[in-house]
DNA sequence: TTCTTAATATGGATG
DNA sequence: CATCCATTTTAAGAA
């Protein structure tokens, strides 16, 4: 859990003993190609790589939430390598699972350093708010939806895909809805659409319904001219109790916010 | 460049110097919450933080490519409270854009640094392999779909969207053809299927092929059911000058592998 | 393993 | 801005 040396020579030699234990952080100057999926590139430049224990590669720019090139865990081991020639450190790493090879020159090391993490506290977590989360209250609370709409199956299969909600609304007519934790989509609307047609074949009469916290005009517009409805949800109609601050949080406020 | 002090009491006066500088590296022990389009609890457990001078915070376990909590950039500014009563350290950060709150109480800090990076040295860089090179091969070789296929137009703007390529076949159809750089999924047949709808309705027969490098059986049943074709070409015969390492490449094949 | 689908998806181009 | 679309998407869950 400290500063390892800057000198290419010695990391070459020390590296090896922190890759499977510790996470690595290695900055400076280096440029990159990763083979795989896809061939990319990159040009000489300064960045923040983090090897993690499983073998993760994460290789940053000095901005930007995703990673500038990486490698998932489960590759083969990774090699460093000193060049006496001209003085650059190679990193080599090939996963054979996805046959994507991934080498790093650097030609200056700015900061090293390795930070070991013990096991035992690796703390897990929990989310609220995701779209199983979304239809268990749809199926809480049904008229949401529609008055007097009754949900009869969930996750109803048919020959192309699952139906979220299959339902009967107040005229007896069954119902298919498609429940989308996010803004709707043209693609959503399709494929409501197939799911129609689909009962359609069988010589049955459905509705369609699909349900969203926010459906674009546009989106609607093509509900409309197939005969399907779009009922849109805001967030807040879904989950009241989870608050949220209109701006920063001071720290002394946070136990309120906590509640 | 370098180690910054693991005291919270005097991390909490040194970050705000370096957060708009620099990349801030921080392991320990931390709970934290992140409430926005989720909302996500995470326990007691030990992780690395990477805050980047544009705003991104990133909050990674000791394994895993992704980080477990995150932030993107654009945020506003990332305050550090320390605590004296219980000795703990606060990072708060509020993202209004999305309304994205995200807060993470140190218990235990046991690496602390910043790693300063040089603006002028910032690399691009390049990629090959794309979708858009897929497209470019099935111009060149329109063959590889069909035996006297010709290509009419490339991103045929229709009513709905944008058809990849624009062909007739030996026996002077015209051709839909829908171009996937990965596995195809269904929703990549509904497409397909809505652009042939779209010409059945100004009274045009189209065909339609989805090309993709793998097409699953599921999506191959719905083509046929809907008298779309659907044809898989293998990686290998469209970058078939791609060359790959069949085992990890040891430094000094490298030469061979740059060829 | 393969396939399917949600995700705090991210990121870039476009209107 | 919102919308659309490709992505080395990743990751989790089911068949």
């Amino acid at each position: 859990m400290d500063l390892l040396p800057k000198k290419m020579s010695e990391l070459a030699v020390i590296l090896p003993s922190h890759l499977e234990k510790d996470t690595v952080v290695l900055a400076g100057i280096c440029d990159s190609i990763f083979d795989g999926r896809i061939k990319s590139d990159l040009e000489k430049g300064e960045r923040v790589l983090l090897i993690k224990k499983d073998g993760s590669i994460l290789l940053h720019n000095a901005t930007g939430t995703r990673p500038v090139q990486w490698q998932r865990a489960k590759a083969g081991k990774i090699v460093f390598t000193h060049n006496d020639e001209d003085n650059t450190l190679l990193m080599e790493s090939y996963r054979p699972k996805t046959d994507e090879s991934f080498f790093i020159t650097y030609y200056e090391i700015n900061f090293a350093a390795f930070i070991r993490m013990k096991e035992e506290l690796s703390g897990g977590g929990e989310t609220i708010g995701d779209e199983k989360d979304f239809v268990d209250q749809l199926v809480l609370h049904p008229d949401l939806i529609e008055p007097e709409l009754k949900i009869i199956e969930r996750e109803k299969e048919i020959d192309f895909g699952f139906i979220d909600l299959y339902a009967q609304d107040s005229s007896h007519n069954f119902v298919a809805i498609e429940v989308k934790k996010q803004n709707a989509t043209l693609t959503d609307a399709y494929q409501l659409h197939r799911y129609i047609e689909f009962f359609q074949g069988q010589g049955e009469h459905v509705r369609g319904i699909l349900v969203a916290t926010h459906i674009p005009k546009k989106v609607l517009s093509y509900l409309k001219a197939h005969n399907l409805d779009g009922k849109s949800i805001p967030w807040q109609e879904i989950f009241p109790t989870v608050k949220r601050p209109s701006k920063l949080v001071r720290t002394r406020q946070l136990d309120n916010f906590w509640s």
